[in-house]
RNA sequence: GUCCCCAUCGUCCAGAGGCCCAGGACGCUGGCCUUUCAAGCCGGUAACAGGGGUUCGAAUCCCCUUGGGGACACCA
């Protein structure tokens, strides 16, 4: 391969490295290098993935990802496609894996293959492949490029107990490497539980171009022996999203940042099947207000909470199509048409962005203002002021109102995004309580509500089994239903008067009740009760 | 702790060695318009992390330091 003069290939976001592979270093072979600033090698057809694990909430940062895969593969005439990595069987749900369809439906991003639509390279769900990574893995096996290992559990963790203790680096010592395949076999048929790890090459170093940081290089020394196949028979992330980006053609690998150091186990994946290896591309993550990795804790990350916040998807795109990349000096504002028309992988940014909620506010308002207002009641109706809502809302207020204009006044928080507690402040902090205490048992709170637990299902967002928890909550951490529920109460609605807490909090959602429920925490953490004593009277 | 990545206004971006005592947008702010509030328009605020090189010339290339982040699971 021929690598252009360094002088061109200098400058962010390009490769700023021109150096040719060394001795003894292994590189990935890309299929074709097309160089700087020339568009992908026409002589294959672009194929691209979102991979999302549904264990969870439909995450923004897989919007943001999708988004660039999406545009990538438009831009070049390819395709993409959407696989499910579901291998965590403890962990995968199927309601987390039809919310990750809807949402990223919702954003507006269709792929061309996937587990709803099928395709020509399916299933597209992992867990329906499990036999394809058991032959893979043996296939390694065979090789003499992965092996057996018998360790247990208990061995494991007293190996990483000691190295945390010797401040020695972590990783797997590699002690069931040496034995002799017959033995292993045997042990294997015998029944004998094992898991399948890679045997990472001792020396040397593997490497690998990613396409916005150029070459990256890592010492074979310092990365451990990666289990492949578990011992429950299903793969890693590693071995499932090698084997299939290669059995579904996929030839860039547009992922997220947090995929580098695990990039060369890949890289050694590829080379031991003897498959020639994606180009890869690594996305910037998406950041807190901190700088660290965007989290639940510190933003709304849920899909959900943009729709029912009122965000429009097209300005959801174009917010997060401004994170790393720009379509023009003077501007900011394109549709996703636009954005495939300009697209250029090579001009995305390493840098990390911060997500702005502020900024995507206002530019969602922009989209709203560019509609008619028939378009506006349209946009109205389809989020919350249509029948399906309505008569989520209707039953909760029927019995409490005289006149149809009640309604308004009783239902205002259903359509509403975030509220403003100030004017309850008082009001929220039981007597004898400190804002310091309620911001501490609303956040424990808001966070137990969420939690996943070993192998247990978070709480469902059900009227019945808000309630259960609830109470259960108060009865363990000490407050009184009636001290933490008008918390809560007002926290969400802004009232203190309103109907039954936990039938508003499902008909307002997860997502909106956190984010209240987080901002009455972040407001009563900086809120100082204003002292009675000082108090002057008005003049 | 080890490895890797990143580094321009508070925030998102522009910047491809001279067009840059750094440009646009959000935010904040002054004004205009206006019955009000928005919107709109005109202005202001505010940054190349530090130090060494390379070069006639560095925000831009190289090195070091510093700072931030990520990864180190039978999670993805």
């Amino acid at each position: 391969m021929d690598w252009a003069p360094p002088k061109l290939l200098t400058g962010r976001g390009r490769f700023r490295m021109a150096q040719r592979p060394g001795e003894g270093v292994l590189y990935t072979a890309a299929r074709n290098d097309p160089g700087p600033h020339r568009p992908e090698s026409t002589a294959m057809t672009v194929r691209v993935r979102i991979a999302p694990s549904p264990t969870g909430d439909p995450h923004v940062g897989t919007a943001y990802i999708a988004l660039f895969n999406y545009v990538f593969a438009k831009k070049n005439g390819g395709q993409f496609l959407l696989r499910i990595e579901d291998t965590d069987r403890t962990r995968s749900t199927l309601e987390s894996e039809a919310a990750i369809l809807r949402a990223l439906k919702w954003v507006g991003l269709q792929w061309d293959e996937g587990p709803d639509i099928g395709g020509p390279h399916g299933p597209y769900r992992q867990s329906e492949r499990a036999q394809i990574y058991k032959e893979h893995a043996q296939l390694l096996i065979d090789k003499g490029a992965a092996y057996r290992c018998f360790c247990t559990a208990e061995r494991l963790a007293e190996l990483r107990k000691q190295q945390m203790a010797e401040k020695k680096n972590l990783g797997y010592d590699g002690h069931c490497r040496g034995i002799a395949k017959a033995e292993s076999a045997e042990r294997a048929a015998k029944g004998e539980p094992f898991v399948v790890r890679l045997a990472m090459p001792k020396v040397g170093e593997t490497g690998f171009k990613d396409r916005l940081r150029g070459e990256i290089k890592f010492a074979n020394s310092g990365i451990d022996d990666q289990v492949l196949l578990k011992s429950d028979g299903f793969p890693t992330y590693h071995l499932a999203n090698v084997v299939d980006d290669h059995l579904m053609g996929i030839t860039h690998v547009i992922r997220a940042e947090e995929w580098i150091s695990s990039t060369p186990k890949h890289v050694v994946l590829y080379q031991s099947f003897g498959w020639q290896a994606p180009e890869f591309a690594h996305m910037p993550l998406l950041r807190n207000k901190d700088k660290s990795k965007i989290s639940k804790r510190k933003n709304p990350v849920s899909l959900d909470y943009y729709r029912d916040a009122g965000i429009l998807p097209e300005a959801l795109r174009n917010f997060l199509g401004l994170m790393g990349w720009s379509i023009a000096p003077d501007r900011e504002k394109f549709s996703l048409e636009e954005m495939i028309a300009a697209f250029d992988l090579d001009r995305v940014s390493a840098g990390e962005p911060v997500f702005d909620l502020v900024k995507l506010m206002d530019m969602n308002g922009q989209y709203l203002r560019d509609l008619t207002p028939e378009q506006l009641v349209q946009k109205l109706v389809d989020w919350r002021l249509g029948t399906p809502f309505l008569q989520k809302v209707a039953p909760l207020v029927r019995e409490r109102i005289r006149t149809l204009t009640d309604f308004i006044h009783q239902a205002d928080f259903f359509f509403t995004g975030d509220l403003d507690v100030k004017p309850m402040a008082d009001l929220i902090i039981p007597k004898g309580r400190t804002p310091q205490q309620v911001a501490d048992v609303l956040e424990e709170y808001i966070t137990k509500v969420d939690e996943t637990g070993e192998g247990k299902p978070r709480v469902e967002f059900k009227d019945k089994a808000l309630e259960e928890f609830s109470r259960a909550f108060c009865e363990k951490s000490g407050w009184k239903p009636k001290e933490l529920f008008s918390a809560l109460r007002q926290s969400i609605t802004g009232k203190t008067a309103t109907p039954p807490l936990f039938a508003v909090m499902e008909v307002l959602g997860r997502e909106l009740t956190r984010k209240r429920v987080r901002n009455a925490i972040e407001f009563l953490r900086a809120y100082k009760p204003a002292a009675p004593a000082e108090a002057k009277p008005a003049s």
